[in-house]
RNA sequence: GGUCCGGUAGCUCAGUUGGAUAGAGCAGCAGCCUUCUAAGCUGCGGGUCAGGCGUUCGAGUCGCCUCCGGAUCACCA
């Protein structure tokens, strides 16, 4: 906000002191460092300017100074060195507050693309765990902030549903699971799945060491492997829809979805559409055949269909197995078309972690070979893995953090710790519990949003989450504590901008002008795909409200005026970091 | 080995796209509740920004080299 305004000031007074006309984006003015707070609350950097004004850098940034501070906006100026400290007048700054709490959508003038944006992407025979949780948050968050720029969202899910490895998993059901199902086991439908998958490797490879101690090599065994025969049958029968195999498919993937809705809700996460593989990996077929047609693509002797993509610096990529069943790639180039077909032309962004930057840079050059005009708006969001202290998590071999589980646990921490604090004994059991989980979850959520999603991030599992500094219990509580102050002050007057002539205290001006950068910030979230901008933006916001709460006093304040700004101020905090918060799916309680 | 990503305080992370004296939290120590919610606030200690060279008025940020981690290069997804 100011510092747009101030960048079109100062472009103008160099045009008139200097006759030079500069974009006022390619001037340097930023928020003024603490150290000189006193003297301004932004300031132009003066140095790339000297060639144009052919003059000092103090000389530069005082006469640019002496010009601006005509204005009624700005009422005073302080140059240190090469740079120029502009300090806003009170009624610049009370002005800007009633509108700080509003978000002003960089994107919805200008004719932007809707966006599909696929996040989440489970493999039916893994149950959720700490990876798929980031994964989730950054694309829930992703498009919330994206929608809060002005973009149109459309947010979609692909699920993994069908393949190899789901045949592992029914394979290993049928053979060893004597009918088991949720309801008799006890289980979640999609623990007990990936359950029978980790089965499978288990017997796959009791199986290998078996043939090896035959005497087989490595490859040998492999190929002899019966367990090995029985899933890729499977995968050809289910391919040929077999009606056995697809009855039990079907059955499976009705437990596994029930266990993912459940999940899901927890987590408050939905989609606007869901796609399954199942459903996206014939139209990719299509393509292949296509791609075949035009000799974009080739056929090996044994059948096989491949790219060949030596020409880019890659290699060749395999698109259609010998047998004729679909590999990952095949399915992808269907679901990206079906996403066309589905929204028009749009941005296909994908929520899929840093492993497969190469699968997205393959399929975006496929789309180029075959000529599409949108193969250039996909994008990667290309994110890092959660590690453990002993490394990366494996699913199979049992060194994962359960999504279900840490959401459990965080939910009893949150527990634990109002009941020690005991500020909710008024609380009915229901209210109680909807605290917990609003606070287990903020921890949460915050915790993996607060980094960069590009960076790989460390989760030990020994030490609980904080709730306490740069947390997302810290701004809810923030949250809570404001809107306990409001609920004391009852109703108050608007402000009189009239009334502050002799200026604000440096606590009220500095977290106004904090304030007024909401917008922004969210703005430039959107633009870089990156909700721990946003994180960290409302944190500072949640800490220079609090010292501002214990430096000066609010209700007893016995300056009418006064009491009524800070009430305002508070209230606009407020405002932010709730709106801030939901962008993070982060909901905020009204007491903690 | 090729390609890509990363390395900032004991630990976990920021660092506004090249600007001023590199910041938070946690952990440690010392204070602050008769007063608007102490999940808070204040203070102290803690740095060769992996290392080197270069570009620049100015480099944690850009370029090149080296070292160290990670990912990927599957008829897995």
């Amino acid at each position: 906000m100011f510092s747009d305004k101030l960048s079109r000031y100062a472009a103008a007074a160099i045009q008139t002191l200097f006759n030079h006309t500069l974009s006022p984006e390619s001037l340097t003015i930023q928020r003024t460092i603490p150290a000189f707070r006193e003297f301004g609350d932004f300031s132009l950097v003066v140095f790339p300017l000297l060639k144009i004004s052919r003059k000092s850098p103090e000389e530069t940034a005082r006469i640019i100074g002496e010009q601006l501070i005509l204005l009624p906006e700005i009422a005073q100026y302080y140059v240190v060195k090469g740079f120029l400290n502009l300090k806003l007048s009170p009624q610049a700054i009370i002005a800007a507050l009633g509108e700080s709490a509003e978000i002003q959508p960089a994107a919805i003038n200008k004719a932007e693309l809707p966006v599909v944006l696929e996040f989440s992407s489970p493999n039916t025979n893994k149950p959720l765990h700490l990876g798929h949780i980031r994964n989730n948050l950054l694309g829930y968050s992703v498009a919330a902030i994206l929608e809060a720029a002005g973009y149109k969202v459309h947010k979609v899910n692909l699920v993994n549903d069908r393949g190899i490895h789901i045949c592992k998993s029914m394979l290993a059901w049928t053979l060893f699971a004597n009918n088991e199902t949720p309801e008799s086991a006890g289980k979640k439908g999609d623990k007990l799945v990936g359950d029978y998958y980790v089965l499978f490797d288990k017997k796959y490879k009791e199986e290998l060491a078996h043939l090896k101690s035959e005497g087989w090599s490595e490859e040998v065994a492999a190929s002899k492997s019966l367990l090995m025969q029985q899933a890729r049958d499977m995968l050809l029968k289910w391919e040929a829809r077999d009606p056995e195999i697809l009855r039990l498919w079907k059955q499976m993937n009705g437990w596994v979805y029930a266990g993912f809705d459940e999940t899901y809700k927890t987590m408050g996460i939905h989609f606007d559409k869901i796609y399954y593989e199942s459903e996206t990996y014939l139209l990719g077929r299509e393509i292949v055949n296509e791609g075949l047609k035009e000799k974009v693509f080739f056929k090996k002797e044994d059948g096989s269909v491949w790219v060949d993509l030596s020409e880019e610096g890659l290699d060749e990529k395999l698109l259609l197995r010998a047998d004729g069943t679909s590999v990952y790639m095949t399915q992808d180039l269907g679901t990206a078309q079906l996403r066309i077909n589905d929204f028009g032309t749009s941005r296909l962004l994908y929520v899929v972690g840093n492993e497969q930057n190469y699968h997205f840079e393959v399929l975006k050059l496929i789309f180029k070979k075959l000529g599409r005009p949108w193969a250039g708006n996909i994008f990667h969001l290309s994110y890092g893995m959660v590690e453990l202290p002993e490394g990366k998590m494996k699913s199979r071999e049992g060194t994962v953090v359960d999504a279900d589980d840490l959401m459990a646990e965080m939910k009893a921490t949150a527990r634990s710790m109002t009941e020690e604090l005991g500020k909710i004994d008024d609380f009915n059991s229901e209210e109680a519990e909807n605290l917990y989980q609003t606070v287990g979850l903020g921890a949460l959520k915050y915790f993996i949003l607060k980094v960069d999603p590009r960076k790989n991030m460390m989760f030990d599992p020994r030490e609980s989450i904080d709730f306490n500094g740069n947390t997302g219990p810290f701004i809810q509580y923030t949250y809570a504590r404001i809107k306990s102050v409001l609920r004391k002050a009852g109703v108050y007057p608007g402000l009189n901008p009239d009334s502050f002539d002799a200026g604000l205290h440096p606590r009220e001006h500095s977290i106004i002008v904090s304030l007024s950068l909401f917008s922004t910030m969210v703005n430039q979230a959107a633009s870089e795909l990156n909700p721990a901008l946003l994180a960290n933006f409302i944190y500072e916001l949640a800490r220079e409200y609090n010292q501002f709460y214990h430096e000066l006093t609010i209700l007893k304040e016995a300056d009418e005026n006064k009491r009524n700004l800070r009430l305002t101020i508070s209230y606009q905090i407020a405002q932010v970091l709730k709106s801030g918060l939901n962008l993070l799916g982060i909901e905020v309680p009204e007491r903690m």
